[in-house]
DNA sequence: TATTGTTATACTCTATAACTATA
DNA sequence: TATAGTTATAGAGTATAACAATA
């Protein structure tokens, strides 16, 4: 294939993808429920909207995942008082703790994405990337 | 979100394809129809299994996209005469056709990227990718 | 025995549309 | 009317397993 630049990102994400599989093991958690875990322990009380917006996930896909979450007891659904249409989002005790497990998961995935490329590889990478996705 | 490589390789990607599916405008050819298009036309007889290998795609999806590109009139598969249970593919001349203009429009989307990265910085980020696919 | 292509199944993710209950 | 969440559907991609024909 020729070297066009959507075919060596989706190379690298694949193999990213991958790396980052095996290192949350058993715990089975995929990028897109690691990424709304964390959205919400930052932001504890969010809107599923905003968390939708965010991450760029399909509220209705957001809908499905958050079932999941709630059924493994991470995550639950409070009913705003504010606005009875909305939920406040919010991680379980449980949920914090798992959090806190795969935040170390992701920390040694992340290192050994960084010994590839190195500190200034890194950042020239992230800064190249942030390029892409401008106007 | 925190700076983790694979959610910022997953954001430009989508960025990325977007702007592919609209630089294929009505043709509606998705990134791997492409691939798999070019593939051919470079190595014309090649058969699925080495298509498969080279792309990086399962043989079984395969089988079901080069029905898609059969259907279409692009490509076709002939028996080996060598390997009775394999099949060598080529493009139609409609295929061929069609991949030239698909080269142009795709030569105009990456041209719109580079705009973004400039030469060097195109350079950089498939040496960066590259290095994040190696061991 | 192993390989090529095929069929089938299950799951994830994207994209839409339509519905409800609230605002 | 518009918005928040939900349900449902269809398509694309990934991952497996099993099968027939052939090597």
């Amino acid at each position: 294939m020729p070297t066009l630049l959507g075919y060596a990102i989706r190379r690298s994400q694949i193999a990213i993808f991958q790396d980052f599989m095996r290192s949350m093991g058993a715990t089975g958690i995929r990028p897109a429920q690691y990424s709304i875990l964390t959205v919400i322990a930052r932001n504890p009380g969010l809107k599923q909207a905003q968390v939708s917006d965010s991450l760029g996930i399909e509220r209705a896909r957001l809908v499905l995942v958050l079932n999941e979450l709630e059924e493994r007891g991470l995550a639950r659904r409070v009913l705003s008082t504010t606005d009875r249409r909305s939920h406040a989002l919010f991680l379980t005790p449980e949920g914090e703790r798992l959090l806190a497990e795969l935040d170390h998961r992701v920390a040694e995935h992340e290192a050994r994405l960084i010994a590839k490329l190195g500190q200034p590889g890194r950042r020239q990478l992230l800064e190249l990337l942030s390029r892409l996705q401008d106007d």
